[in-house]
DNA sequence: GCGCAATCCTAACGAATTGTAACATGGGCG
DNA sequence: CGCCCATGTTACAATTCGTTAGGATTGCGC
């Protein structure tokens, strides 16, 4: 498996942006959600390894998503939570979270406890690593392409984010905002340069013709698509 | 499953009669014992499937204790500990802990801990001494490394640190930050440059091609990934 | 089709990060 | 003390990747 995804599931813009930086600082993917009905929709294309899931959401009663989650899914989940009573931690724990963390929380702690659950063997969860698209072969866990030809080129890990984000959502348009959400973008404003070096070298080592792209199609004022035929496994 | 064992490992006679009390009701077979020595003697006749260890004993170092029983044992391990602070937790949950619990503790909470614990499928931790991977096995009893065509490599400590780190969680992104932690490197500036030399030294050893590592891969401003399939024995 | 502004592409540069050879340090041992 | 080995340190080379800048492309009004 590549590196463990996170899934983080709070209302609180400040919280997700303390729990990504931290994750990410400390080698985890990440992927925040705001609304528990996002974070579901997004289930079905990554199963995360770890979900750190907020009681408190708008739109959803967290326990509920917490029980189905613990039933449906092989992710661990930990709760975290300003509700501090024991009784809401034994509630939490019992409906099949595996920790219950207390806001406030330090960042530290919480790495501690989501290293202690990826230590566990995973029930199921299987986090997909290799992607077939028109030839070429990506091994995410290996940052290297495989064409029909046996030829190998390894890609860079800003690239693999790039492409990644691609196969997982083939022949949908994904705006540069998403795109910048998704890479970790600091919402700088001009790291839309920067995304576009990203696509350009990609397009290069998958042997994309600049005049005429077959796989990443640029759409004018949108953003762009990836037209290719994917497969996980 | 029969009824779990959970030993209970504390030096304060009301707290083992509270746990003990505590979990019979829920439905668990206790053991309790008041030092390390004792507790040892008596893991080698029945192996527990949950440990509460409290930090504070008489008789020997509490987290030395956790740290075998994480590597050695199968068993969940949760500390009950009066020592509060954020590190201490911290560093019970890296050296291997799978929960912390803070003293005073609501024994409901307990039991809700454990039943969280006892859903994981158990690991079967071994001590291991040597891996398998990738046509390589390593002897770190002996600080050797052995080629599929019987060839010879030994290594330093220093070197078999970083391997077992490695070999431990292979196929995922290991950051700088993580490895420094693990590592004992305190903090230091330049610590990240010996860190290097020691990838380096190791690379060199494993024979792998500086332009193309196979085996040890850098993520830039990430960390590393070890890339083998590890089996150990 | 033409002109123009918005948008996108990419070569080239440079800051930050990482690799590694060479040197420095220090412990163990004869 | 002198040698050897492990390991950290230094110095510089190599790599990654964001930024800049200028050119190419697209959409739109005419």
């Amino acid at each position: 498996m590549t590196t463990p995804l996170v899934a983080i599931l709070d209302d609180e813009p400040q919280i997700r942006a303390l729990l990504s930086e931290t994750l990410t600082e400390a080698g985890f993917r990440t992927a925040s959600y705001a609304r528990a009905t996002e974070f579901e929709a997004a289930l079905a294309r990554a199963t995360p390894d770890v979900c750190l899931v907020d009681l408190g959401l708008p739109d959803r009663d967290g326990l509920a998503l917490v029980h189905r989650l613990a039933l449906e899914s092989g992710a661990a989940i930990i709760i975290i939570s300003g509700r501090a009573q024991v009784q809401d931690r034994v509630t939490g724990l019992e409906l099949g979270a595996d920790d219950y963390i207390i806001k406030p929380f330090d960042p530290a702690e919480v790495v501690a406890r989501i290293r202690a659950r990826l230590r566990q063997p995973k029930t199921t969860g299987q986090a997909h690593d290799t992607a077939r698209f028109n030839g070429w072969t990506a091994h995410f866990d290996r940052y290297l392409l495989t064409a029909e030809d046996g030829r190998e080129v390894s890609f860079s890990h800003a690239e693999g984010e790039v492409l990644r984000l691609f196969l997982e959502a083939p022949k949908r348009l994904i705006s540069r905002q998403q795109m910048q959400e998704t890479l970790g973008g600091a919402a700088g404003e001009s790291f839309d340069r920067a995304m576009d070096v990203r696509i350009s070298r990609l397009r290069t080592k998958l042997g994309e013709d600049p005049k005429n792209p077959r796989l990443i199609k640029t759409i004018y004022g949108a953003g762009y698509i990836f037209l290719g035929d994917v497969s996980w496994s």
